[in-house]
DNA sequence: GGCCAGGACACCA
DNA sequence: TGGTGTCATGGC
């Protein structure tokens, strides 16, 4: 079987940190709720603002839908932005209500690019996090790329620094063959490695990544 | 005490 | 269309 050098660079991440095995969360709701509250934050704030949500028997659509918006702030504080968060987490959950019906189900039974095409356009929503909800929540092949995936792979000289999201998402996709499995472990180990090596040297040029990074391929 | 983190958006030229 | 400011907490 032919590999390409994304899917060489995929294998050599799988077989340096193992299957990721994600999205952490229970639920297809808090995996929706994860990826609106991690926006430009570490998961490590996310993971104490849904300990909160839980604590307080707020992580369901009906009693986010319900809190007010300084309640549901608060609850969610550790992860930043929280106001802006709050507002977000209830836009969407008043899209999923008013347009599928409050259910998941629903919103995923279109084909996925009518789907992301209704999240983007959900105010809050970016490309991003309708990726990592349409890849990790609703099990449909859009892969989802991120700051690490940009600076990992224009260090690596595969491409440009300023290329933007659609473009970047679009080398990914025209050059894997579009596996569930694939794009759900490709996203979640680029984050590994862009925690474990990149940020160690966040100044770090093309060659300082080729000594540091154990995926390198000259 | 500064930098950074699994972004998105409003505003402006 | 692209660049810049804003939103903000917590770990290192």
């Amino acid at each position: 079987m032919p590999v390409n050098l994304l899917q060489e660079i995929f294998y050599r991440l799988l077989a340096n940190y193992g299957p990721r095995n994600w999205w952490p969360g229970e639920t297809t709701f808090e995996i929706c709720a994860g990826a609106i509250l991690t926006q430009n934050t570490n998961w490590n704030n996310v993971e104490k603002a849904i300990a909160n949500l839980k604590k307080a028997d707020a992580l369901s659509l009906d009693k986010i839908a319900s809190l007010k918006k300084d309640e549901l702030a608060e609850l969610i504080r550790p992860t930043g932005y929280y106001n802006l968060k709050a507002s977000r987490l209830q836009e969407f959950i008043f899209f999923l209500k008013q347009e599928h019906q409050g259910s998941f189900e629903r919103l995923f039974s279109h084909p996925w690019q009518q789907t992301r095409v209704e999240l983007l356009n959900i105010k809050g929503i970016g490309p991003e996090t309708a990726d990592s909800i349409l890849l990790y929540a609703g099990n449909k092949p859009s892969f989802v790329v991120d700051s690490y995936t940009r600076r990992i792979y224009s260090r690596l000289g595969i491409v440009t620094e300023g290329i933007s999201y659609d473009e970047l998402r679009k080398y990914f996709m025209d050059h894997l063959p579009h596996e569930l499995y694939l794009f759900n472990e490709y996203h979640a180990l680029i984050v590994e490695l862009g925690k474990q090596v990149c940020r160690k040297s966040p100044k770090c040029s093309h060659c300082c990544l080729s000594a540091l990074c154990p995926v390198y391929i000259s």
